[in-house]
DNA sequence: GCGATGATTGATACGAGGTATCACTGATGC
DNA sequence: GCATCAGTGATACCTCGTATCAATCATCGC
């Protein structure tokens, strides 16, 4: 998990600016654990919406924050450390996610490839179940 | 593709009635043969906003829509055949969407729940790229 | 120091996509 | 015939964004 000065060096190696705009908008993200929505970092940040939205593309867009995809097909945000492509494990009962660091699917993509004749550029894959600590009643008890 | 009837014979013999709204509904969706958004539908269809939006999620219920997940975080909608869980590839030019009838991440839940101790329930799988016939040009030309 | 320049901000409007509300309608059961 | 209830649609509202644009702020050359 990237400290915030890590990130405010990211930004100013690439040219952009850290405003206190800019640094509220990274300390509310840097507050939320787990993934989080636009909108509650406009809560806790005191920042336009649009500079909010701004802020977390841009840092999308650098590689600094990931999208998290729900169940339900919404999408979140979340910080991402120095890693590249991976894929989430979300907990649907706590939030919790668990980064996957390998792709799993690399070989099936080729598969799929020379089966369809498409030519693959890219791919969503999220899982979603409880995790080990939301299940623990479950699991305890003599039921 | 199942047919007008076929549909609103599942939807009777879930007890919901087949009114003019729902047919017209339903006869917008079956004239898109590739996935499309409930705005779309609501163009199509002589019905309101809400019952549009009533009836696709009714369909989604009773497994006769599926949700396509575009790479940009959309949700469109797609008429379902008679097939169980599967998964999309998409072509990212044409829109058109093939259906990978085999879902090749049971092995992958089964390894993950053991290394994660996650009580894997759900996933989320779509490809992305250009089909052949968009390629086409590409592989044609001397170029 | 000063003005020009360009990045950044935030209020606001707008848009897609979807849900909630609620009075109304129309079919159904008794 | 009447009560009931599923279904409808106008409307308001919500979330999650993007676009616009005037104001502001930092920086740079002079």
């Amino acid at each position: 998990m990237p400290a915030l000065e890590a990130i405010e060096g990211a930004l100013e190696a690439r040219g952009y600016r850290v405003t206190p705009a800019r640094r509220a908008v990274l300390q509310a993200i840097l507050s939320r654990p787990e993934h989080f929505t636009a909108e509650e970092v406009m809560r806790r940040a005191r920042a336009g919406r649009a500079t909010v939205f701004r802020t977390v593309r841009l840092l999308c867009e650098l590689g600094l924050l990931c999208r998290v995809l729900l169940e339900d097909g919404r999408l979140h945000y979340r910080l991402l450390g120095p890693r590249r492509h991976h894929h989430h494990l979300v907990c649907v009962e706590c939030g919790r996610v668990q980064d996957l660091e390998e792709c799993a699917v690399g070989g099936l993509v080729r598969e799929l490839a020379s089966a369809t004749g498409y030519e693959i550029q890219g791919h969503w894959l999220e899982f979603y179940g409880r995790c080990l600590s939301c299940r623990e009643p479950d699991q305890g008890g003599v039921r």
